[in-house]
DNA sequence: TTTGATACTTACCGTATGGTAGGTTGTCAA
DNA sequence: TTGACAACCTACCATACGGTAAGTATCAAA
């Protein structure tokens, strides 16, 4: 099946680049790992470039679905932004590959020259800033201050969202497991704290 | 000067490796950076992986002097933590390169078979979760739950710390450099109501 | 004035990489 | 039965990489 081949050179190069990042893998690699040629990848997406772009291009339709789902599940803005960036935590239930992914296009985006990994990001970031701009204590809010405080709360999240090797590699397997446990309630902790402190203005 | 040519090799591997990671940049576009060639930077530091190396072993060198600096500074426990997250915003005032860098090590920390980047975080997020727990409404929470606030907060840091291209890209320079002013105020929010709201036990 | 060390250089090598060219094989519609 | 196309393959290529070998220039100590 020619879309199921496709789809799982894109399952292997996602997990891969975000083990290695985009020059620590080459597409033979990627292509042996699933008994194949680095010719059928290139047959499939034409260049190691395009297979990246691809890869992004996927993580953030999965990202926007995400986030609509909790939209229409969620009425309470408090909720909805909890919600929103507690499912952030372990993305689409997909394991960490796409926080790291995300988190290298981050990393590289001064060097790469197109912006595939920035043009998702800006809605995304907006609808964050406006989720907790939605809360009572916080309409007073600029626009800055509030974007600001919400990407706070992202890079909590995130930064966790790839440290798990570290972490293992630090403190141990039994003790990381109970980090592991922890995190998810001092997480919504923290965001409640940040949402109940208010906005301190920046004038 | 030797240790001249030493350090400024140190200095332009740092930037190039925190911009493009390890496998990014090749050691003969270092030394072309200072007009020389790749020969003379294997005849000071033997080889890549070295000289990457003692990159990193600068950087935690240089970090460890930033926590007993503040640590002689600072004496109450709430001011000594603030203090120390805040003055890891723009590290060592030398820019963002080492943040980026660390940020690479921990991405990468799954792959690479030394621990070259790990061995000098352990002490670090020890203390940072001491600065927490010597804080008085922070004395009854356990080791996990301090050090999982603690490692919010971090992340919150470092995150934003790689973030500027990104978000220049995304914004504009104008209203970056409002997001920019505005930060350090919310970083400091976001910590007085992390520690203001005490911990919430995870059992 | 020789010795020896330091700080480089040019020349070269083996390997890996992304990509091209040109097959071969199987499927499926006309 | 044929023709076309998709999905691969082997063969090949130019380039770039990290590293070795063998110099050369400078300079200070003996």
């Amino acid at each position: 099946m020619a879309n199921d081949t496709r789809e799982q050179f894109l399952d292997t190069a996602e997990s891969l680049f975000s083990e290695r990042g985009f020059y620590g893998v080459s597409i033979a690699a990627i292509a042996n790992q699933l008994g194949l040629t680095k010719q059928a990848l290139l047959h499939h997406f034409g260049s190691k470039e395009k297979l990246y772009g691809e890869v992004l291009k996927r993580i953030s339709t999965q990202f926007a679905a995400l986030e609509s789902a909790t939209t229409r599940v969620e009425t309470d803005p408090a909720d909805l932004l909890k919600a929103y960036l507690l499912k952030l935590h372990a993305p689409f239930a997909r394991g960490p590959a796409p926080t790291r992914l995300l988190m290298r296009e981050v990393l590289d985006n001064k060097r790469r020259a197109d912006t595939a990994g920035t043009w998702y990001l800006k809605p995304f970031l907006d609808s964050l800033t406006k989720m907790l701009k939605a809360i009572p204590n916080w309409q007073k809010a600029s626009d800055v201050d509030a974007f600001a405080m919400v990407y706070q709360l992202l890079g909590a999240i995130n930064y966790y969202g790839i440290s798990a090797p570290t972490l293992t590699g630090i403190f141990g397997a039994e003790t990381y497991a109970e980090i592991d446990q922890a995190f998810p309630v001092q997480m919504e902790h923290l965001i409640d704290a940040a949402i109940a402190a208010g906005p301190r203005s920046t004038e």
